[in-house]
DNA sequence: GCTAACTTGCTGGACGTCAAGCAAGCTAGG
DNA sequence: CCTAGCTTGCTTGACGTCCAGCAAGTTAGC
């Protein structure tokens, strides 16, 4: 495209193997987030990523393995996010009212602010799991979920056997306004993007998880995460 | 496949327009709903209906047409299953805490029972709400949910205002699992078709969205929906 | 025999993958 | 320093496959 002896070319892009294999990387994840895998080709994402239709394919080998390696990014992200998330809210609440409101609480405004998580997993489940399986931290970090929640239960003198049911309705009440905007959420007239909503929103998840525990409701200090 | 001479041709298949019509929509719904819109083709849901793979298109125009009359059916169905449910529950309870978990306990089973509605709103939600937005009766679908809700809320002495919260909560955790089953549950060891596993979701679910309301535990007769 | 109920052949477009090619640097040898 | 030769980064063309839509054909039933 930039002929040599042009003095109008441009600098073209410098030859930076690493940069490019992060921009096609960020291409995918909001493609195949945004349409899912199938709907989206290897061209699409080196146009979006401001490469050739080819630049994928040389990257990361095949469709599959570039979409693996987006799911794994991805979920070692979220990972990483809950865990010092959890720190950070340990270090300043001691009753456990206080802190699964506060992991909930962040948890909820991470994903609100990073949505391409819930929609590749939730492709994915639609999918059948079959990329998913290839990569390991998921089954980790789901563990690594339940266990912490079954830890703050037993400090709550709750059921630590409710854990994984809690956790299923945590994750399912805090993704589905993400995953459903255009459904269910435009059917009701609600719009998941007003910050109002989504404040209401996670006002609500929490106190539904806090009273489902019998626990009471959280000192002031939590009714906003940093 | 029939080769007109042959003695031992099948009788092939009565022409009955209306019955064939039923079957490329029972076939395009069971398909839809497993591998999504775009990853059907026509081709697969005529052969999964016994028929050509130009029927479908013979009998619905365009793959879109179909995919439309799928949807719209499925969403009626869904509809007149929580009004008669609705109405049953009405019969038997009349304290505002069995008449929800009644309702709530009816459509868990029901799409447990019927998971295909489920997945192909899942489907068009990551889709965009594409298709479905040309479908009439989803935002009536929804908007009843909301009221008869509220209706209850209100006769609960709760806040009629978080009818729509609250049935987004409903919604989410109820349909979580049967999205999931092959990534968060999977990781999690949970298998979704053990009935033991959904009886105990079914209680969860119920139970939390009570204690939401602050209401107490359902009377024995609610236990178990008929 | 005529119309409705299908089936089959065809066409144009899209996509993943592979392979060839080119160009921008890097490095060794003078 | 300078340049030949090699490596790396990336593009382009080609091939095989698949599919939606259309049109022409064929068969069944009245």
């Amino acid at each position: 495209m930039a002929v040599p002896g042009s003095p109008a070319s441009l600098p073209d892009r410098e030859r930076n193997a690493a940069r490019t294999r992060e921009a096609v990387l960020d291409a995918a994840e909001a493609l195949f987030a945004e349409r899912g895998y199938e709907a989206t080709s290897l061209g699409d994402i080196g146009a979006a990523a401001g490469v050739s239709r080819g630049t994928p394919g040389y990257f990361f080998g095949t469709k599959l393995e570039l979409h693996r390696a987006v799911l794994e990014r991805c979920l070692e992200q979220v990972r990483a996010a809950v865990r010092s998330g959890r720190e950070r809210v340990r270090a300043r609440a001691h009753e456990p009212a206080d802190i699964v409101a506060g992991v909930v609480g962040e948890y909820f405004e991470y994903i609100t602010a990073n949505p391409n998580f819930v929609r590749l997993m939730e492709w994915e489940a639609l999918a059948g799991g079959r990329h998913l399986r290839e990569v390991p931290p998921h089954v980790a970090a789901a563990q690594e979920a339940v266990s912490a929640l079954a830890e703050e239960l037993d400090l709550a003198s709750g059921d630590p056997a409710e854990a994984p049911q809690l956790l299923l309705s945590i994750i399912g009440m805090s993704w589905f306004p993400l995953v459903h905007s255009s459904t269910v959420l435009a059917a009701l007239g609600l719009d998941p993007l007003d910050p109002g909503f989504l404040e209401q929103r996670r006002r609500h998840v929490v106190a539904l998880v806090l009273r489902g525990l019998g626990l009471p409701e959280p000192s002031l200090s939590e009714a906003r995460p940093a």
